[in-house]
DNA sequence: TCGTTTACTTACGGGCGTTAGCTTACGTCT
DNA sequence: AGACGTAAGCTAACGCCCGTAAGTAAACGA
């Protein structure tokens, strides 16, 4: 099914001062083209306004061109990424073993949960243009700074709690960690089955943190 | 600098038998767009056509669509992987240290001579069509197999010299391995800048190997 | 000479991103 | 209450590139 032609009801204009709102409908609904299964190809300006119920300049007014949407997206994205991991680590009380696997898993759940969205935040084709570095470099590395910092704080709690070996470089094993959670979350999210064990995230769990036996 | 205008030289065209010959020009030419810089966007037929020197109908005598095009790319590749591997495995003598590392290094230089090519193979966007398994499942599994069977070998041979914790399932640890490996490659070549430390991969390697302090 | 292979020319229809100019209704202000 | 400026969104249209179909030319080899 690709072609799910919306009931053109003549959407309601917003009132005067909530024009904005449109700009999160057009990313909701840029983001339900992603979820409905297509890739990012399936997210052209002119698909995107079918689905947000508007006409295709309209976007023009909240977006200065079509990259420009699926940064958006993958701003937002990121941000939940970031919130997420946050949240499970702080519902996930003093053990650091828990903890540990609490973000992690966080973190691979939400790359199911959405396998579109994760592809496009990490596999990077929605580039805006040649020379824009706003965000490849910022925004990224924001998120890199703060889920790598989190990761590198509970990789810190487990060694204080004696359950990890130690490191001289705890941040570069957040990073090494952090790079054998995306290798399985973005295969995952690319293949319709995944080869190898069910274990396979407790495998890399356990051995990148360094985990005792 | 995005427009190459290739100066057209009205090629030469092939001899009787050698139509065939035209298949491998377009394959490269495909490969050469992808090797510029471009992502699989600037892939289309006819800029492999113009890239190739010839008509854009011309290469419907050799692939049935323009997916097809991609897709031999990445079989290609595929094989080009597969044979790299084995190549480095043998060329690495008897030290299993030594032989873990080939592979593994070899693996990463492929993946960061060509970012592009590397990005097709698994990333996934080339996608043929919808219902067509004969790839994904077939094709992928097989580098999958014959690739994760020869690093399946080396930590054997690790495990075997004492250098390395044994582990009850050797293919699962393998696969880790590789979606650490995965990882690495595919963040770079994504992205213009590695964050985290240099010896990334090494860590990577040491920790899901279980390499012995 | 002549059939077959090899490749080309022309053309159609469609989706895309984007520009220019218009309509409609909200909310304010007299 | 009614006029009116302006925000919110639309219609129409342009040019571009794409994938693909149909018919055509040329050169090789028998």
């Amino acid at each position: 099914m690709v072609t799910a032609v919306t009931t053109t009801e003549p959407r309601k204009r917003n009132r005067r001062g909530e024009g904005g709102k449109l700009r999160e409908e057009i990313i909701a609904a840029a983001v339900a083209l992603l979820d409905e299964g297509g890739d990012e190809r399936a997210v052209t300006l002119r698909s995107v306004a079918r689905k947000a119920g508007i006409a295709a300049p309209s976007i023009y007014a909240h977006f200065a061109d079509q990259p420009s949407i699926m940064l958006a997206v993958v701003q937002r994205e990121m941000d939940r990424l970031a919130t997420a991991l946050r949240e499970a680590d702080e519902h996930a009380g003093q053990d650091a073993r828990t903890r540990l696997f609490a973000v992690c898993n966080a973190y691979l759940e939400l790359a199911r949960e959405h396998p579109q969205r994760y592809r496009i935040m990490f596999g990077g084709l929605w580039t805006p243009s040649v020379d824009d570095t706003s965000i490849s470099d910022a925004d990224l590395e924001s998120l890199g700074a703060e889920a790598l910092t989190l990761l590198a704080d509970v990789l810190e709690a487990c060694v204080a709690q004696g359950i990890a070996y130690g490191s001289d470089d705890l941040y570069g094993d957040a990073v090494a960690l952090w790079l054998g959670l995306h290798g399985l979350a973005h295969q995952r999210a690319v293949v319709r089955k995944m080869p190898g064990p069910a274990d396979v995230a407790e495998r890399l769990i356990t051995a990148l943190a360094h985990l005792k036996p």
